[in-house]
DNA sequence: GATGAATGAGTGTTCATTCAT
DNA sequence: TATGAATGAACACTCATTCAT
């Protein structure tokens, strides 16, 4: 199909990649630069409660921005697979995890945080929710708020 | 590799089921079973704090119990489509989320439903949380009540 | 297909008869005997021309009203097969030749019961022709006829 | 069976071809671009006693040259249903009825039509005459001839 | 006399990958 | 850089047959 759909032959990109998991992975990495920026400024924000402001207001943007690729790459078991194995791809989601909960998270910490990524994935998946982009984004962001300061 | 795990030929599977569709449903039926008992219990329950609340309690003890079936029930895409288009489970999912947030939720309401549904089987993923049974659960529990009660 | 028209189990088939083999001459059988019969009648007419004239007669009749199952016998290549290693069938053919050409036929006479034969066959598949039975039957007659005579 | 024969893995074969149709279907083009052949020359022949001679002749040569095809092409069913759904093939069926028995027909014609088409086909067939090809193309063209003259 | 369950050997087809050119 | 041809291994499924009950 990818092939196809760049108009070259399947062999054509075996020559660019050496397996269907570095095609993948590739893929996967376009958006992967796109997290690593939203970290870069959450990390870079002065204070605990901005700093995670910033980081959901611009998570929840960019899941919503990307609805069908955060679906794949949170649920395809292929896609989970392969990134659980993915040394870059690991590190970015511990980065991800010490804004959300800090270096040293309780189990209750930990969950919540789990629960905080699936849903936010879950609810983009636009086979789940079929509202339009600006009224997901507005309740998404609120609830997750909401979530994560009472967890206080 | 079910008929390889079951140590029969594929012919005997095919003997007792026409298409590999049928097979997977079959497979999932056992488990939605367990989801109806407990969408019983919880349409029985008088009074909407109590109801929603034996449907949480019911629906973690569920997940935490099924931990791997959950997983790929809400996220194989294969298993998603088909389900998709299997009538039983339609219905069922829609006497959840009437359970959850009423027959008329507002857009608010969907995507708080569609994000605890989603943070409850992205929390019990193996893969996602390596926490035991016990204090998953009970984590759990207290935060998809938290999620919900603040949500209104 | 055979054992669900009659309404049993495959198993229950086979418990009547050994081989698929012997399923399919079964029923190719019961044709059979209907073209003993038309041999009989045939062979035990005085003179020549009238036997002759008998035979075609009855040989289209037959034709004409088993028109799928002639078609069948005479053209799929797994019927004819087993037809040819089957010892009654080939004694039958044997008899409509020495009628159709005599017991001693020229090249030319073998060749000639040979298309005739298949003529017939081929004329009554219902793919081939779309006419109904009585036009098919009388045109045939008067063709088979014509072949045979203008061939002496 | 194809793939063994070539002596090549069945999936070089599907790299071909899309389909076992298609597969079928290329292996009958060939013959048909030949029957393509003989009705362009009967077709371009003047008078038309002339072009049904050069058109018997030629028929009964490709026939004859091509024993075991013309068998399977006429008689086996798989291959009958194929060419049935076949456009560039029913056109040239309707060709050659055209110039057998004009473009409109009696009931008595079509019969006649199928009739011959029939019988060459069938007596032709390995498995029903075993003369040798010289014997068999004379006797066949004489009584095709004679069939059809006859027919007048 | 009949059944349900099972099987070995196929069939048609796809997929990830390799390789000579 | 790209291609066409090829391949081993799998997959979903069917078919003729057997056998214990």
């Amino acid at each position: 199909m990818i092939a196809d759909t760049i108009g070259v032959t399947k062999a054509a990109v075996y020559h660019q990649f050496r397996t269907k998991d570095e095609i993948i992975l590739a893929a996967a990495e376009v958006d992967m630069a796109k997290l690593t920026e939203v970290l870069d400024v959450a990390e870079a924000t002065v204070g605990r409660p901005q700093a995670l402001d910033v980081l959901l207001t611009q998570l929840v943007d960019l899941a919503v921005e990307n609805r069908r690729m955060v679906s794949i790459l949170q649920s395809d078991p292929v896609m989970v697979k392969l990134l659980e194995e993915h040394q870059p791809f690991r590190q970015q989601m511990a980065r991800l995890y010490v804004l959300l909960v800090g270096d040293d998270p309780s189990a209750d910490e930990r969950v919540q945080a789990a629960m905080l990524a699936a849903a936010i994935g879950g609810a983009v998946s636009p086979l789940v929710v079929d509202l339009d982009d600006e009224t997901l984004r507005a309740n998404l962001l609120d609830l997750s708020r909401r979530f994560l300061h009472d967890g206080r």
